[in-house]
Order: structure tokens, then sequence, then C-alpha cells
DNA sequence: GTTAATTGACTGCTTTGGCAATGGTTGCCA
DNA sequence: TGGCAACCATTGCCAAAGCAGTCAATTAAC
């Protein structure tokens, strides 16, 4: 099926446009709420992904949060010196370093989620459950088109 | 209606996370294809505001793309650099400089167009039609949502 | 008609992320 | 045992974007 015609795909119609504008107005809203918290978005995310057990070392937060491992090292740099996450080298395999929540990390991590979900209730007062569940499953549906035929990326893509 | 639990609230659900995740990876993605047209995803985008008479001049372009308004000076540089854009001083308002494009940008512009257009059809090549429209709707209301709350930002927000 | 506030373009400064390269470590296989 | 590839963490380098501030031109206020 082609969808869009050459003649008719324009920036308000385009996904791309569309999750790109969502994306910043969402990044400087939750910006703006956690300004308080003296933490960035990427940190917190960073901690969530920690939090969940998504990742327990630099590498699988690099890959979870499709972030640069470069950027990954200086972010646990920041996180660390705040005092929010600490780095132990693990014994088994010497190369990794786990990453582990301290308590005050786990306090702001959570302090934070429950910003966002104050946001998030308050933006979306006036919407119907249905109609946001819909949303969200067709964004994850899109997500995993998008993640399964990526090509390249930070991920570990296919094998021919 | 409140949506979010704190309990439930997490990444996959979360529809920042999936915005986020969804934007980086069209990005990544037009970001080679239009690599062998010499131009980034950023820069086309501006073209594309250009050609669509969404903008005028430079000021339109950043509030349109929602994008710095020092970082949108330096970016039509490069897009005069290449040869895709004239700046003409205004006459009526000598503080505005208009923006065109050059039969050469018009051209870039079109060619990656289409190579986006192709590039969303061979994604969607298995959705429904109906599922792509009601998507599209969905984010269109969501970003609506967004940018009619939004307090502050890039663009005129909201008086009182 | 002069002054104050706004707007547009532009410029340094700083932060951030992507990219490439390095060093250390592990598992595999000859 | 000795290469060898893969992987992890880290670093330096560079491009891009956000922020604040400047200057000029226009508009509104008095």
């Amino acid at each position: 099926m082609a969808f869009y015609t050459k003649a008719e795909f324009g920036p308000d119609c385009s996904l791309g446009f569309l999750a790109r504008r969502i994306h910043q107005s969402v990044q400087g809203a939750l910006e703006q709420a956690f300004a308080e918290q003296g933490l960035s978005v990427t940190q917190w995310s960073a901690l969530v992904s920690i939090w969940f057990g998504r990742a327990n070392t630099c590498a699988d937060l690099a890959r979870d949060l499709a972030h640069d491992k470069g950027a990954t090292t200086r972010l646990v740099d920041t996180l660390e010196q705040q005092g929010w996450v600490t780095r132990t080298r693990a014994t088994d395999d010497r190369r990794v370093v786990n990453l582990m929540l301290t308590a005050e990390g786990s306090a702001v991590t959570v302090r934070c989620r429950d910003l966002a979900v104050e946001y998030w209730n308050a933006l979306l007062v006036d919407w119907d459950r249905s109609e946001v569940e819909a949303l969200i499953m067709m964004m994850q549906k899109l997500r995993g088109t998008l993640e399964s035929t990526a090509v390249t990326g930070h991920g570990e893509g296919r094998c021919a």
C-alpha cells in the first residue's frame, strides 16, 4: 500500500514532523517541571532506565535510551557527581561497570515520575481513555515497525 | 480523567518516550536517505517550510520549525552557501530578510520529499490505510493539545 | 515628537550529542 | 599458548542547538 502521495505529503500530515513536535513540546514541558528537582529530562530517563532494571551497565543504558555510548559515559558522570548513581566495577567481568541507584537517586527518580504523571494527566484531562489507549498502541506499533526495519543505528540491527 | 497511575507509568507506555524513539528512528533513517543529496534532515525541513510558503523570513522559519532563532540564522547561512536559498533585505520593513528558494533549492527539496515519501510508503506497506490515518489524526490532536497548553517556548504561548 | 517597548537578524558562550579512536578485558579457536 | 574478534568504558574532537545579549528598525504610548 502506498500511503503518501508526493503531491499531498506535507509537514502537517507527516508522522515524522508530528513525532518531532510532540517530542519537543513534551521535552520542554518536563524540563521545566523537573527544573527545581535539579535534573534534566535526559538524566531522568537514565535514572528511570536503571530504576526499572532495564539497564545495569553503561552499555545497557546507551542501548535502552538509544543514546551515544560516549555521551552516556559523561551522562553517568554527572549522575554520579550528583550522588544519584554509584559505579561498581564488576568482579566476574572486569570490563563492565555496574550502575546502582542510591537512596537519593531513587527518591528523585520517583519524585520526577510523579511530576510526569501529573503533567500527563493534566494534559490529557479532556481525552477519552480509549482514545489515549489507542494512540499509545499505535505509536508502539509504529515504534516496532521502525526499530525492526532499522538498517543501522545504536542497536544490534539485523544480521543479513 | 486521570490516565496514568504512578504505579503503571513506565517508558513503554509513555507518550513522551514513544515520541522520542519514533522521532529518533525516523530522523536517522531520513538522514541516511538524504545523505547523497548532501543535506541533513534539519536543512530539508527548513527548505520544506519555505517551499510551502510557511516561512518567508528567518523568524518565521524559527517559529515554524520550533527552532532556536540563533541556530536558524546559522542554518540559513549554510543553505545560502549551498545556493539553495537567497536572502533579500525587505524594502518595506528593513529589519526583515526575505528568504527565497533558488531553482536548485526547489529541486533538492522535491527530490528529498520524494525520498521521504518512498521511505514512508515502504515502511507502512503492511499497515492499513485507516490505521495510519487514525494515527495521524490522533498525533495531530496530541500536538494541538500540547502546543495550546504550552506555557512558554519558542511560540507565542498564551497570555493569561 | 520624543521616548519606550517590540521585533528581526545576528553573534559569542556553553552544553550536548554523535563519531572515531583507544585501552582494557573476555571468549573463541587454531 | 597465542592470535583474534567482540565488547565495555572512556576520551578527544566536532557539529548543532539552546541561551543571552547586541544592534538596528519599527510600532505604540504619552
